[in-house]
DNA sequence: TTCCTTATTGCAACTTTTTACAGTAGTATG
DNA sequence: CATACTACTGTAAAAAGTTGCAATAAGGAA
């Protein structure tokens, strides 16, 4: 739970404060390794502190993702979910079977830079998700 | 409405049966001519049925989304809308102002074929959502 | 330490979306 | 037509997510 006052001068750096309820979230993506629905953040960072509420475990998850310091990732239907931002990434989801995998931003730089001049968009390179049938689903 | 009759033979091709609920759904979705929600379309459809429930509404453009019949986009913060499926394109929408563009697939292809050699997936080509900032929204 | 500013939170009410299941109604077939 | 099969729908209830606003508490300055 400590450990998640490393993410405070991040906050401050964005102009946002460093508070319990933000500890007990960022400590539970901090411990996930993984993406998290709000719901299961709100489910597990109530153990850590019990009187959070959902009103803040939302609007934690958009502010944070806002400033950079999450991720936010589209699954399919709605459904969001969260991770901390750390390597630049996006992903590949089966609609079979539902297996997803990550790749590495680096192969869709060229297409960002062809966005770009065509649009005048600046894009900003983060998590998009992507859908297909994985090898396995193919047959 | 009527016009929404034409679907029948799509639907029948798929497994699906053509309903008044449906019917009503396809209708406004295709005098809509652009993205609606769940909502709108649930709120619009009920003028012309009004029986219609949201369940078969959420049930329906999922349904109809994944038989291809409409396409499905998801623009941000959890938030899904669907359109008729017509042309192959993609979106950019800039979070600063929320203006929204169309990009063409083709200069998409080189990229999906790299991730489809690199990961053995195949994707399906579909409605991908890119954030950034649009040009005015750059200064 | 104390004070001040204002970002952040909880509350209460609301809207949107999902679920399970029993009843209804397309549609193919004879 | 009449029948049978089963895809589809509505109901009722729950779960998930949102909103406006008044009270609280970070954290910088005195
Ligand atoms: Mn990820
Ligand atoms: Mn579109
Ligand atoms: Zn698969
Ligand atoms: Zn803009």
């Amino acid at each position: 739970m400590t450990c998640a006052i490393n993410y405070a001068p991040q906050l401050r750096a964005q102009g946002l404060r460093m508070t319990p309820q933000r500890m007990a979230i960022l400590h539970v993506l901090h411990h996930a390794g993984g993406h998290l629905s709000p719901t299961q953040v709100y489910k597990q960072a109530r153990k850590e502190f019990p009187s959070l509420t959902e009103p803040t475990v939302y609007r934690t998850l958009e502010d944070l993702a806002e400033k950079k310091l999450l991720l936010a990732a589209h699954i399919g239907n709605g459904k969001i979910v969260y991770e901390l931002a750390e390597g630049q990434h996006h992903h590949l989801i089966c609609h079979q079977c539902g297996k997803t995998i990550q790749v590495e931003h680096t192969p869709f730089k060229t297409l960002y830079r062809q966005l770009e001049s065509l649009t005048g968009y600046k894009l900003d390179s983060s998590h998009v998700t992507f859908f297909g049938l994985c090898s396995d689903c193919q047959s």
